[in-house]
DNA sequence: TATCTAATTAGATGTATATCGAATTATAGA
DNA sequence: TCTATAATTCGATATACATCTAATTAGATA
C-alpha cells in the first residue's frame, strides 16, 4: 500500500465524528438525514465526513428512491486498518520517498525555465528537495568540491548560490568538512531522484 | 476502547512523517538525530512526532549513555490498529426497536385470525410494524418481486393489498425500483423480527 | 564542576480541516 | 411540468497542527 493511502485512511478515521459514523453504520446502513439527526449535526457536515470515508473506500452507498443509504464496508475497513502492520516488508522498501516520478517531473518543469535556470527556490519542503536534487544531479559521488567550485556550479541555475548551498547541507544532500563539500550517499537524501 | 483513544491513535498514525518514522523503527531502534537526519527534518520536529507516537503507546524509549533510542512497540501497534474493528460490539440495544419476542407474539395473535388472515391493519405504529414484518416473513432477501406477484402474496392476508404494499415501502421494509419490489436488508427495518 | 551533545520546550507561521448556513442539484411523485 | 425532500456544494470562520528557529534542559564524562 502506498504511503499516501495509509496516511489518508488514518486521517479519515482519526476524527470523533467519523468514528461515530462508522460505529452507527456497523449496526446497519443509514441515510444522511438519519445520521445527522443521531449525531446532532447538519446534513452538509455529514456529507463532508461521508465523502472522506468514501474516499478511502470504507463506505459505499446505494440509492433507493429519493434516499441514499450509506453502508460500511467492513472488509475494506479491516484491510486498511491492518495495512500499517506490514509496511516496510517488501514493496514498501522503495517507498521511503513517496513522490512519484511524474510528480517530480512536474515540479521540475514548474520551477525550471526553458533556458535551464531556476525561477525561484521552492518554499515547500517537498518541492524544495526535489529541486535541490535536480540541481546536483551532475555532481559526482565521492568527489570533493571546493566552495568556490560548488558556487560556480549552483550559479548556473540561480544567483543566490549561498542560500542553495546552505540548503544542500541542511537537507543532507551534501556535507561540509573543513571547507570542502561532498555529496552524501543517496540513502541519506530526503528525496530519491 | 474509548472513542478518544481510537481517535488519538488514528490521528497519530495519520501523518506521513510519523508513518515514515514507524517504518524506520520497524527495522530497529534509532536515536533522534538519526531519524532527523534520515528524514531531512529538524530534531525538534522529530521530538514533536515522537511524543505523539509515544502518547498513544506505540513507541517507547531507552537511554544508552547520552543517547535515547526509540523503539517501536509492534504489539501495541497491532492492538490499536485492530481496535476499530470491534467498536460497538457491546450490545447497546435500542429499546425503541427491540420489542420482546413475547410482545410481538401477542400482537400477532391479536391481529391474525385463526385461519391466518389479517383482521385489520393496526394503526399504532409499533403494532403496525410488527404485523408488516409478519406479513413478509416468507419473502426472500435479494429476490425481486413483480407488483402483481407481491399483491397476490399480500392478498392471502388482507384484501387491501394496496395500502399494505404502500406501508411496506414507507416503513422501509421494502423498496421499489422501476416497478419491481425487493426486501430491504433487515437492518433497515424499523422492527427486528 | 564545567563542558559537550542529545533532547526538549517555547514561540511563530503557514496550512489543513471541522463545522455551519445558504444556495444548488438530483430524484421521486403528483 | 411542478413540488417536495435528500444530498451536495460553496463560502466563511475558527481551530488544530506540522514545521521551523532559538532557547533551555538533561545526562554523561572529562
Amino acid at each position: 500500500m502506498q504511503l499516501d493511502k495509509l496516511v489518508n485512511y488514518h486521517k479519515a478515521v482519526g476524527d470523533p465524528t467519523r468514528i461515530r459514523i462508522i460505529s452507527l453504520l456497523k449496526k446497519g446502513p443509514l441515510h444522511g438525514q438519519a445520521i445527522a439527526y443521531k449525531l446532532g449535526l447538519q446534513p452538509s457536515t455529514i456529507t463532508h465526513h461521508i465523502s472522506k470515508l468514501r474516499d478511502v473506500g470504507i463506505i459505499y452507498q446505494r440509492r433507493q428512491g429519493n434516499i441514499i443509504y450509506f453502508y460500511l464496508d467492513l472488509e475494506r475497513l479491516e484491510y486498511n486498518s491492518k495495512a500499517i502492520l506490514s509496511i516496510g516488508e517488501d514493496s514498501m522498501e522503495n517507498q521511503e520517498n513517496h513522490l512519484q516520478d511524474k510528480d517530480k517531473l512536474s515540479i521540475v518543469k514548474n520551477f525550471i525555465n526553458s533556458d535551464g535556470t531556476l525561477k525561484i527556490i521552492p518554499s515547500q519542503r517537498k518541492k524544495k528537495n526535489v529541486i535541490l536534487a535536480y540541481l546536483i544531479r551532475d555532481l559526482q559521488h565521492g568527489k570533493t568540491y571546493q566552495e568556490k567550485e560548488l558556487n560556480e556550479h549552483i550559479k548556473k541555475y540561480h544567483e543566490d548560490y549561498a542560500t542553495i548551498r546552505r540548503e544542500l547541507i541542511m537537507q543532507h544532500f551534501m556535507y561540509r568538512q573543513s571547507g570542502e563539500y561532498e555529496l552524501n550517499p543517496k540513502e541519506m537524501w530526503p528525496v530519491i531522484f
